[in-house]
DNA sequence: CTCAAAATGATAGACGTCTATCAAAAAATG
DNA sequence: CATTTTTTGATAGACGTCTATCATTTTGAG
């Protein structure tokens, strides 16, 4: 009735322990029949390992670092804050996790932290990708290390790491597409708003859109802001003056702020019906945005699943288990001011359990 | 630099291990002096229990048992999938998960099986809950014997379980009362369906959908399926002939296959520019109607990420934690055929770790 | 049959914690 | 100060597994 232990597997078996765990461990020197009757018996017994005992007889703990950008965006902040509450969730599972701060779109920047983790006796570590020969020989030196490497965000070539934790940006902008073609039922003008088409998540994002935006809509040509505010604003202002019949607004990607000064400014004059507006990540300011109807959807790429799933991953690679194809994808959420989850409560600091 | 053990604490504090030990165990008999520096060292260490080697010393595993109804539905299905994943997941961290299958809609039956798991050594158990004295009676034998009980999809009084896990009604009304107002800028009619407004969360559903419904739009009287599908397909027939623009249909409950026959005669016929459908629960079905573009947008309450978050909340009350306000609370998500989450695929059966 | 090689058994110590017991020391009581 | 009470220390055995060592048995080859 109770759990069997490898004991009971043994006495099944006909056998020491000391062979069970020959045949468990993978040791070698052990007859062919006396595998079968082992295998026989941990099949039949259903037995499992107890995987806590054996992370503490071996010593084992997980040592896992993010590298997360310094970035004073708020989307980083959230990502730092997720990685925080996780670590504190496992740390009592002998899972360690440190954070380091990489300073934001610098490869070598990030190359040097890589660089210094080589012999940081790692199991793991996930960092937000750039391309550079030095990051990439950075990343293949820790994984000749067997460390394991997963990029979270923003990929690398997909035989440089492990595993690519993120967001489905096709999906992403089929969505935001999706919903502007349901508001604009008789056709109508839309206006995305990119922040540049050279990086690869957005380009993607805008794919997505075209594909999903109904025949009877026209896209006009992309904004690229090159994330500045003032672009953003000015783009609004002058589309909405050509196109009165503005139906909607797809901000792909991160440049919010001249978007909701615009925004603020339509909502007041009464001569424009306010478009509908898409956009992406839902961090304070935006949430903000959405609770007061500035603006009306919400695609999120759920920065707190994506570290859990991180997490999970790496334990699982560490574990010599294989990954599911599409675990890494992040299918993207769509939030209206109705469906939004709760803002991230950072640290309640629940005391020590008893 | 390696993580502390309850040795280093008892060292840094100048007690014996055994006092150390006293003092994280609350079992009295320590002076009060005595106790503060073993705080103060706990603190000073950072250190933290390894529950994991405390659970193998206490020879504890937690056992939780799922009570879920023997419905035909694809609904449960995918609960009873879905559960069945996590215990495999989960069983090599001495967790065992066993699922009692209840006959639906029968409360004595449900009441039965609680009060056969009344000497089964469980630490929690979840069930869909079934108002009736008989039921509270059970649960609250269960509880008094330290059990945990958590309510699944549909609650008791609040002050008869522990938890309830389950999906926010009124979120989920007002985000398909939003999708359809955006369908509908310029007003229309819309249809809603329910199974049963006597039944709680439908009832719960549509409220919150009528909140979020535009001003000009006109939401025509509740259709009451009673879960027969010829009822939802006549109804649906007969508005279509007496309201030529219908805008939308809401199904708020499950009775989708009258549905689906009724929408794909609209399809055939050019007559009518089909109605924008929302609907609820992403099973097998209703994602296939999806992909097909027979309806628009499905509100799913996530049922793995349901059961997950049970067990997650279990083993944080085993573990003498306290939950977080809206811990239970699941916030519905929205999909359309552009961000559908890949299809549960059951039971890969991954080999044995090594 | 002999001898080496291969396979097996037995067992000890560790991992970090729990529980329990017994003895020793310190503090409080009269 | 003597005595009780409270507090502390020391330590052993357990939990299920890992790793290692050494002795013993079985097998296979010549």
């Amino acid at each position: 009735m109770a759990k069997p232990t490898l004991m009971d597997v043994a006495a099944a078996a006909g056998v020491s322990y000391a062979t069970a765990d020959r045949v468990l461990n993978r040791r070698g020197g052990v007859a062919e029949k006396s595998v079968l009757r082992v295998l026989a018996a941990i099949e039949q017994l259903g037995y499992t390992r107890d995987v806590t005992a054996a992370n503490l007889a071996r010593g084992r703990s997980y040592n896992y670092a993010f590298l997360i950008p310094a970035q004073a965006g708020a989307f980083f902040g959230e990502m730092r804050a997720a990685v925080k509450a996780e670590a504190k969730a496992r740390a009592s599972q002998r899972i360690n996790i440190t954070i380091e701060e990489v300073p934001a779109f610098n490869s070598d920047g990030l190359a040097e932290v890589l660089e210094s983790c080589i012999d940081r006796d790692l199991s793991g570590i996930c960092l937000v990708a750039i391309n550079s020969p030095r990051v990439r020989k950075a990343i293949q030196a820790l994984r000749s290390k067997g460390v394991f490497v997963l990029t979270l965000v923003a990929d690398t070539q997909s035989d440089s790491r492990d595993a690519y934790i993120g967001l489905d940006n096709l999906a992403a902008g089929r969505t935001a597409g999706r919903v502007l073609s349901l508001a604009s039922r008789d056709g109508g003008v839309v206006l995305p708003i990119a922040g540049s088409l050279d990086a690869a998540d957005h380009a993607l994002r805008f794919k997505g859109f075209k594909q999903a935006i109904a025949f009877d809509v026209t896209v006009l040509p992309v904004i690229e802001s090159y994330d500045r505010p003032e672009n953003v604003a000015e783009a609004v202002r002058s589309t909405l003056e050509a196109h009165p019949n503005l139906i909607g607004i797809y901000s792909i990607g991160s440049g919010q702020n001249g978007l909701f000064t615009a925004l603020s400014e339509v909502q007041k004059s009464a001569t424009y019906q306010r478009p509908v507006v898409v956009l992406h990540d839902l961090v304070g300011s935006v949430r903000t945005a959405l609770t007061i109807g500035l603006v009306d959807a919400v695609i999120d790429q759920k920065p707190d699943q994506q570290i859990a799933r991180a997490l999970d991953a790496m334990k699982a690679l560490s574990d010599g288990e294989t990954l599911p194809a599409d675990f890494g994808t992040i299918v993207p959420s769509l939030y209206f001011q109705d469906n939004m989850p709760p803002a991230p409560a950072d640290g309640p600091e629940k005391g020590p359990s008893l």
